[in-house]
DNA sequence: TCTGGGGTCCTAGGACCC
DNA sequence: TCTGGGGTCCTAGGACCC
């Protein structure tokens, strides 16, 4: 058995954290620039507001039902994701961090407890003791059951937060119950696909033999089936490391001079090389992509990328940068107006694999591990940005997008702790 | 005026080998 | 009419996820 513990709302919940008043009004956070909406609260549903929204599209119903809109705060997000895992992490052996609001945890072992479900409950407790955040838990011998407990915690009242599937009976009447469209894994593309078939509810994909989807359906829809009906596919995940890393950001305003665009790139690659220090990584390959605004039909549209490839593994900055200068210079066309654009670091390893060219000078090698070193330490103990290259410009960059109703730091940076008047 | 940012896995098909 | 048979590795793009 395992649970997957799913924190509720989970961008809204934060601000509502520090924002206590917001608990029972409608509350949107939206994505980079304040372009859509990608978390938003029971309430501002109800409005009919939808994840995906474009802002801009919805402002009205937004302005005349007082919803509260907050710009995305990863730093923040993150900090409290945190905090949460570590709850987990002391809770049980094995927890699989599957994303800043979900995570997996293994239940071989705690069989032997008098009733897992309460157990449960009393750590759904502890993290609203601790964190303030409201989480729901579904239990179940897979993950894909798991997901679907989850939901059914989330939406009834009646479960107290916490559901489980561990009979045959419970399973059957679960997944009559449940969309298929809602499915871990059955996307859009399937979902059409499986309706073609006549297959229209969660219970008859799963009652269908295994022949049957097996001749119909790839690998991904297969083992779906198989979870669905109680034996476990989807492993725990293997990568202690990510295996691409991207910065990109899609504009305040249209970019329009290479040096501009230039300083934008600069940025995303050293952001990019510093995540990878992070995880003690090493990259390969350096691709720059770079797009004009998909929504003009009025002006020339431009998508392109391209990919550089460093002789030998590294992770300094100065070279990732070097390398993104080249392959943009390579994309980078006049007469467009450039709207996004991003570094994506591939072909990553850990540093402890790291090959050296025979051509290279070692102590340089050295310097420049020192010197990363010593930057992200400055900058980890100061203040990210504090020290940046030249080329990356000033405060003033064209291409910070806009994030007009950002909440404060309350969690990272010590300018912003909340002050308590008692 | 304004339409996000980050990931993973799988597969088909090309390039290459004997 | 016939035009080998069998592999491996790599990559771009699709599908899906949060």
């Amino acid at each position: 058995m395992l649970a997957l513990v799913d924190c509720n709302n989970f961008f809204c919940s934060v601000e509502r954290v520090f924002s206590p008043g917001l608990w029972n009004k409608p509350l949107c956070v939206a994505g980079g620039n304040d372009g859509i909406i990608v978390a938003l609260t029971q309430e501002a549903k109800d409005l009919g507001l939808k994840r995906g929204d474009a802002v801009f599209k919805v402002r009205e119903l937004i302005e005349k039902h007082n919803v509260k809109l907050f710009s995305t705060n990863m730093p923040l997000y993150a900090s409290m994701s945190k905090r949460i895992v570590s709850i987990l992490k002391k809770s049980f052996a094995s927890v699989e961090n599957y994303s800043i609001d979900e995570s997996f945890c293994y239940l071989d072992g705690y069989e032997s407890l008098v009733s897992l479900e309460k157990y449960m409950r009393e750590i759904v407790q502890k993290i609203a003791l601790y964190t303030d955040i409201p989480v729901s838990v579904g239990i179940a011998p897979t993950k894909t059951l798991a997901k679907v407990a989850n939901k059914f915690a989330k939406k009834y009242k009646a479960y107290n937060s916490v559901c489980v599937i561990d009979t045959e009976e419970k399973r059957r009447k679960a997944l009559s119950l449940f969309s298929l469209e809602d499915v871990w894994g059955v996307g859009k593309h399937s979902l059409k696909r499986l309706n073609d078939y006549g297959v229209f509810t969660t219970m008859s994909f799963a009652d269908k033999t295994e022949a049957w989807v097996k001749n119909k359906f790839n690998l991904p829809i297969v083992n779906v089936w198989k979870e669905l009906n109680g034996e476990p596919c989807i492993e725990i995940s293997e990568h202690i490391y990510k295996q691409s890393i991207c910065t990109s950001r899609t504009f305040g305003k249209m970019l329009h001079a290479y040096d501009d665009l230039k300083s934008a790139v600069v940025a995303f690659a050293s952001s990019s090389a510093r995540k990878l220090r992070q995880q003690n990584s090493v990259t390969k390959a350096i691709t720059v992509f770079v797009s004009s605004n998909r929504f003009r039909e009025d002006l020339p549209m431009y998508i392109n990328s391209y990919t550089e490839y460093l002789a030998c593994e590294s992770a300094d900055t100065l070279e990732i940068v070097n390398a993104s200068i080249s392959a943009l210079e390579r994309i980078y066309k006049e007469d467009i107006f450039y709207k996004k654009a991003g570094v994506i670091l591939s072909d990553i390893s850990k540093d402890n694999v790291m090959e050296y060219s025979l051509f290279d000078n070692v102590d340089k090698k050295q310097d420049r591990k020192i010197l990363m070193d010593t930057i992200d330490y400055i900058n980890k103990r100061y203040g990210t940005q504090k020290i940046h290259l030249g080329i990356e410009g000033g405060a003033n960059q064209l291409w910070i997008p806009k994030s007009d109703n950002r909440s404060k730091n309350y969690l990272t940076d010590i300018n912003d702790i909340l002050t308590i008047k008692i």
